[in-house]
This record gives structure tokens, C-alpha cells and sequence, in this order.
DNA sequence: AACAATTTTTAGACTAATCTAAAAATTGTT
DNA sequence: AACAATTTTTAGATTAGTCTAAAAATTGTT
């Protein structure tokens, strides 16, 4: 059994390591866990010596698969809980990700199965991410950035990559919700805002950043 | 915020307390939490720094209103808790205390109430120990044990006093499980042991020790 | 290829929680 | 009231995780 910050810095090493296909730099995680560089030397050498991952000095630190089976179940429980507490305990999507931080360290594989079952065994979290089977494989869907999509396509929205709660409060508000069809009217070249019309019906504006930071299914 | 251990030093404190009135010595509280007496000293000193209890070298300690009120809401919690992985993920009663001990320490006001409020606001956990309320008010109900009562009466099961899995399994195999009414029908003099009958229709012989491990609702 | 800038590691120290072993206080018994 | 038995505290050490500051390695630029 692995301890609460073991547990973490696997999630971060994951996580950074999922966007650029290199090691991750001792740096990188220091700044992703808001801790020193000096702490992550030793912790690095700790997991190491726990088969976790590998280290090189000076060269930064890559997932074992058994590191990376770890972090995994890390973002299944994670996943699993955010959507309890939306869909269950009605909480908002931007309020649920420091509570899922906490969840996602008790210790039960039965627990987290039983309440997959129990969710109906969800494919998506609140946020649109995809939530990891027990055996560990994820279905990915594709997503595309809402600034890729050319005029007049058709879209739903299924995710974000920002995850901040000021933007999750704005997407809120304007109805920008999951599972919301969107169609591209205009795309202004000048500052790559863009018009879209929401569910067929409303018509609205949206910016360069936030067409950057919503993620779509075809 | 207090820490984990800080947390279960004051709910073992309030368990304890909460049978014998006087002070708590530090060996009852390296007892039951599995530690040591000198351990238990440094902590309460520290605990006593926060005024979460009253503590006097040789005497032993006493919760303060404060301190009571921390260990109450871990107690709310654990029942909540409790009550939730046995109503709605199907877990059977014996099996969730260890996990409840993990939940119980998860920090938000909020996701407790939301929690409450999905159950249905519920009184008792799934052992017939009482929830304390937000205001940490509990409803007492005067719980009397099985061997107190006299020939012919009539009561429900409510609670028990010893939680071990092994006890909780042995009336799960004899049908001796909440709510169930109870005629006893002849106690025994000799052993103690007593006949009595379920739901106005078996008749089984339960020991002295059973007898004195069921709470019973008259 | 040398050296300045940057990144990373090492060394040594700190905190929270724990332990063992020894010292001190309390209690009970005669 | 004295003293043996028990309980409790103190002293000093240990482990996990963290930090700062200094040393070492790497990288980029000329």
C-alpha cells in the first residue's frame, strides 16, 4: 500500500507525462505538486527503489507499468467520485475537484467498484474526461478543440482542458454545459473569437480563449 | 484543521469518556488506539495546547466543548459514512467500519450535509448507533441490552455493543438483524442463556454472551 | 571548446508522530 | 506511614516528508 504523497507525485508524474511523450523533469514535478526540486530528488530515488518508476539522474523520471497501474487507479477514483458528487450529492462541476483529491486516496478496490456499479458504470466525469475500467484501459473519444472546427460544423460538448473554477463559474453561466450541440457561424480571423449557436437556439460569442479551451465530440 | 491523528486521539478520548464520567488515563488511550503511553502523552500535551481538552500530568484528560464537538463530527461522519456504503453501494454491516474510519476524515462541511440529505436524513446507522445531527445533538432512545429484559416482554432489535465482524456474521446467519422483534420467552437461570422468539415465529436459544451484546428498542 | 546560465543533486536541518528505556509520581497494602 | 507495584512522564532516538543553501552536472552560446 502506497502513502497518501506516494500516491500523488505517481498522479503527477501521470499526468505529466501523458502530454509530452519524454521523461519528466524533476522541475516539472516540483512545480505540478507546489514543492521544491530538492524534495522530488528524494522522493524519485524512493519510488525508484520501489520499482515505480525509473530514474536517471539528471535526466528525470519515467512510469514503470507498475507506477503507471497505480496513477491510473488513481484518476478511476478520482473520476468516479467527481461523478458521484454531481450526479448524486448535486454538487457543481467546479466544486468537486478538491474534494476528488481527497477521495481518491481511500483505500478499497471494492469500494471503487461497487461504486462504479452503483453510477451505472460511467463512461465520462463531470468534466468530460474519460473515467479508466478496472483493467485499466480508458476509451478515448476524440475530442477535438472548439477552435479547430471549421464554420458551419456541428459538435457536442464533451470536455474541457482548462479545469480552473473561473472558467468552469463562465461556462456555467453562458450554458456552455456538456452534452450542449454547437454549431460554428462565423469564425472571426482577426481575433479568432468565434459565433456559435447553442442546441439550435441561441446564438452567442465566444473567445479565442475559450474556443482553446473546450473540448468537442464530432 | 486538525490532522488525521489529532482526529482519532479525540474520538477515541470521546468513546472513551463517553461509558466511565471521570478523566481518561493515557494508558485507556494508548489502548485503544494501539500506541504507546508516552506517545499518547506528547500528543494530548499538544491537544491541550489547542484547548481541545483538559489534561493534568498523572490525572488524565477530559474533552473540552470544543474538543467534543471536533469528535462528534467524526462520529456524524462515520455513521453517515457508514450508512451510505451499506443503503447504497450494498456492502453488508460487518464489513464497513474499517472503511468508514478512512471517510470519516475527509474534510467538508458540505459534502456531509449533502451526504445527509441523500440518505434521507437518517437517525440511526446500520449497527442502530444514532447520528448525531448538524448541531450535534443526538437522539438518544434509551437502548436497553437483551439480557436486561424480563420474561414475556417485546422489543426490537436496534443496536449492538460489541462490533466485531465475527459477532455482527453470527446474527446475520441467525437472523438476529435490526428491526426484527423479539419475544423472550424463558431466560435460564443457570447460564444465563435465554429462548426467544423472532418476528412472532422462530424460537432460538441465544447465550449470556449474545444477550449482552444486543441493544433492544422497548 | 570554454564558460555562463540553468537545472539538478547533495548535505544538513526541521516537524509531526512515533518508539524504547529510564525516571518520577501515584496507589494500595500491610 | 513505608514501600512495592503500577502508572505516567521524560529523555533521547527514529522515520517520512519537507526545506534552504551550496555543490555538481548539463546546456547553450559564442
Amino acid at each position: 500500500m502506497y502513502s497518501f504523497t506516494e500516491e500523488n507525485y505517481l498522479k503527477a508524474i501521470y499526468k505529466l507525462q501523458e502530454r509530452q511523450e519524454e521523461a519528466v523533469s524533476t522541475n516539472a514535478i516540483a512545480d505540478s505538486l507546489n514543492t521544491r526540486a530538492a524534495s522530488v530528488t528524494d522522493m524519485v530515488q524512493k519510488l525508484s527503489g520501489k520499482s515505480l518508476l525509473i530514474y536517471e539522474k539528471y535526466k528525470g523520471v519515467v512510469l514503470t507499468e507498475a507506477g503507471r497501474k497505480v496513477a491510473i487507479g488513481l484518476v478511476r477514483k478520482h473520476r468516479l467520485w467527481e461523478t458521484f458528487l454531481v450526479d448524486k450529492l448535486r454538487f457543481t462541476w467546479d466544486e468537486v475537484h478538491e474534494l476528488a483529491e481527497q477521495l481518491e486516496h481511500i483505500k478499497s478496490e471494492e469500494l471503487v467498484d461497487k461504486l462504479d456499479e452503483f453510477l451505472g458504470f460511467p463512461k465520462h466525469d463531470p468534466h468530460g474526461d474519460p473515467i479508466p475500467q478496472q483493467d485499466g484501459k480508458m476509451l478515448s473519444q476524440a475530442l477535438i478543440l472548439l477552435e479547430q472546427m471549421p464554420e458551419k460544423a456541428f459538435a457536442i460538448i464533451s470536455g474541457v482542458v482548462n479545469h480552473s473554477p473561473v472558467f468552469l463559474q463562465y461556462l456555467q453561466k453562458q450554458n456552455l454545459v456538456l452534452g450542449i450541440s454547437v454549431e460554428v457561424l462565423e469564425k472571426n480571423a482577426f481575433d479568432k473569437s468565434m459565433s456559435i449557436r447553442l442546441n439550435a437556439e441561441k446564438e452567442i460569442q465566444v473567445s479565442a480563449e475559450v474556443a482553446r479551451n473546450l473540448l468537442m465530440k464530432v
